[in-house]
DNA sequence: TCCATTTTTGTGAACTTTTACAAAAAAACC
DNA sequence: GGTTTTTTTGTAAAAGTTCACAAAAATGGA
């Protein structure tokens, strides 16, 4: 392997003139220079990663938790992360973990491998950060979860107002009419963001002035195609004269949609349907899906801006809301 | 940072006992690895990754390029992958990169910067290779397109017979009575995997005893759903008497299918659709989705198995076609 | 007990780079 | 020209491991 030494002997410089050139440092003659570079074209010189991280004791790596290996947003967002820090003399290391995985252990056990300087956390749960965050003392971006409650000073949070958006899209139903709305989420004890959009529900009921059952009109299911069918099945069978339905993502929403019309209701006429997140599926399902869309980019892009803000500038914590926006669609019918 | 040296001196035994108990090696006794475990498991001792792999000169990370950003295939084999070296000692670095760009570039700029033991390609073209495959001299899986023509003695690759499934796709639709027949797909020019599922169409329509024009009933586009929308556009309005399309892939089905309703036509009725993938999409998108199922799963672990036969047992490259199955839907009506 | 083996442990060099510090060369001043 | 200042360069230590080799300890046989 061509090392800088190689460089130095094939330059005539010392090894330490060729690492300021290496580093674009200004203290270094403009002849040492044009001389140095020539000879690491030639060789095609590329330093050691591992030599530099060594010496820096710095990774240049940056960690990436996802909790909900099958949720499309997050998979779009994750790409969306990989595009920018590639960019940069960054690496970065994603780790996948199941709904149900103990994600602060995870978190440590990234840590101690693999020691990256900055962590984004995708599906968290900020309430569990507790338990043995404040070990891993490092900046770390929530993305799609607000951890403005939680006072670790390195804690950064970006998403998009899960209440809020909930509320609206319960509000859709009973604005085009509906009274009796089932809502297909996730489990409110382990799922953060299940828990604040079901507090959402919550207010569009009250505000509704509208008795609000869970027990019966609450079904849990994961964040999948077909938990989703066999969670609508469920609840359909609970609370049959339901004429509408708020299923906590679009993959979900077209579960219970299949799941519905394999049991002959028809989409929307005998119930409505609107999803979540606003993937480009929503658009070309069929029928078209009313949903909420969250600006997936935005948030992308934010949260690894806030991450190196931290890192690199030492910039304070940023909790962030990114808005979301209402997309109507042939899945919703007024009566 | 606590390193060897401060576990050695606690436990009152050298530094490279330590490194031998770290690395389970079988020349130590007992009671040192019996207390070596215990001050490691005490200070939660993770070796420095950069000093191992500098000693070493071995990277332990394998590089996966991932050309067709959009692809959900692509995204579930990824994931896949993901999870498979995650178990092991190795790292992973991503790299996407858009359907036009120059794959052998990146791969080249990939190896020079993170010199990784080993390359997974989705989606390259193995006509490509030529170019300036031969200087990355690296064990490398080519995922999703069969490489047997390629003489690198280091070249493996594991696909699905992309011939004989589109063979199989639009033979469906033959069967089914369909006599005029649009294909959409990708640039044959530019991907590899499109050129291969345009000869499976061609030998379909030769075997059913029909000519085929493929200025009149090839229409392309890019892997995405509104690229596909345009291209059905397209290709209806060239074609109006059509009464069956073949997709290229579930994606571009959709994408296709939304055109062809705003068109007001309705499918199957009026025209039969016929996508290529089989991803959960499929099986849950309204109606049904005929397909052809590849098993990302299979492709996933026998890719990576074969990557580090060759990485860790010098074995021999290996090409390997794994069985696809036609999956029937609602998409398809025979006339 | 002594010698030959085997098992266990320690020493120190090596991997490739960065960087503090020192030294040399060049420039600027009188 | 001599002195000071600035620019440019080199020397050598350091980062945290692994590993070849040597040394020490334990074991076995006689």
């Amino acid at each position: 392997m061509v090392t800088i030494k190689d460089i130095a002997r094939e330059s005539g410089y010392s090894v330490s003139t060729v690492s300021r050139v290496l580093n674009h440092r200004n203290d270094v003659s403009p002849d040492a220079k044009k001389r140095i570079e020539e000879v690491v074209a030639e060789y095609h010189f590329v330093p050691n990663n591992n030599a530099k991280h060594l010496k820096q004791s710095n990774s240049k790596s940056i960690g990436v938790l996802v909790k909900g290996i099958s949720n499309m947003l997050f998979a779009s967002i994750v790409e969306e992360i990989q595009r920018m820090i590639e960019k940069t003399d960054y690496t970065v290391v994603v780790s996948y973990l199941d709904e149900d995985d103990d994600e602060v252990e995870q978190a440590l056990l990234l840590c101690r491998e693999r020691k990256p300087l900055g962590l984004l956390f995708l599906g968290g749960n900020p309430e569990y950060f507790k338990k043995g965050f404040a070990m891993v003392d490092l900046p770390c971006v929530l993305v799609t979860n607000l951890a403005d409650k939680m006072d670790f000073s390195n804690l950064s949070s970006v998403a998009t107002d899960d209440v809020a958006a909930a509320k609206c899209a319960v509000d859709a139903l009973f604005e085009a009419g509906h009274q009796k709305i089932g809502i297909l989420g996730g489990d409110i004890e382990k799922s953060y963001t299940s828990h604040l959009r079901f507090e959402g529900c919550l207010e569009s009921f009250r505000e509704h002035g509208r008795p609000f059952f869970p027990e019966l009109c609450y079904e849990k299911a994961r964040f999948s195609y077909g938990s989703a069918y066999r969670g609508m099945e469920r609840l359909i069978r609970k609370y049959p004269d339901l004429t509408a339905v708020f299923a906590m993502s679009d993959v979900m929403a077209i579960g219970a949609i299949r799941a519905l019309r394999d049991m002959d209701y028809r989409i929307p006429e005998d119930i409505s349907v609107i999803g979540f997140d606003g993937t480009d599926l929503a658009e070309y399902y069929n029928p078209k899906l009313a949903t909420i869309k969250q600006q997936y980019q935005t948030l992308a892009t934010r949260s690894v801006e806030i991450l190196f803000g931290q890192i690199e500038l030492k910039k304070d914590r940023v909790h962030e809301i990114v808005p979301f926006e209402f997309v109507s669609g042939e899945s919703i019918q007024k009566i």
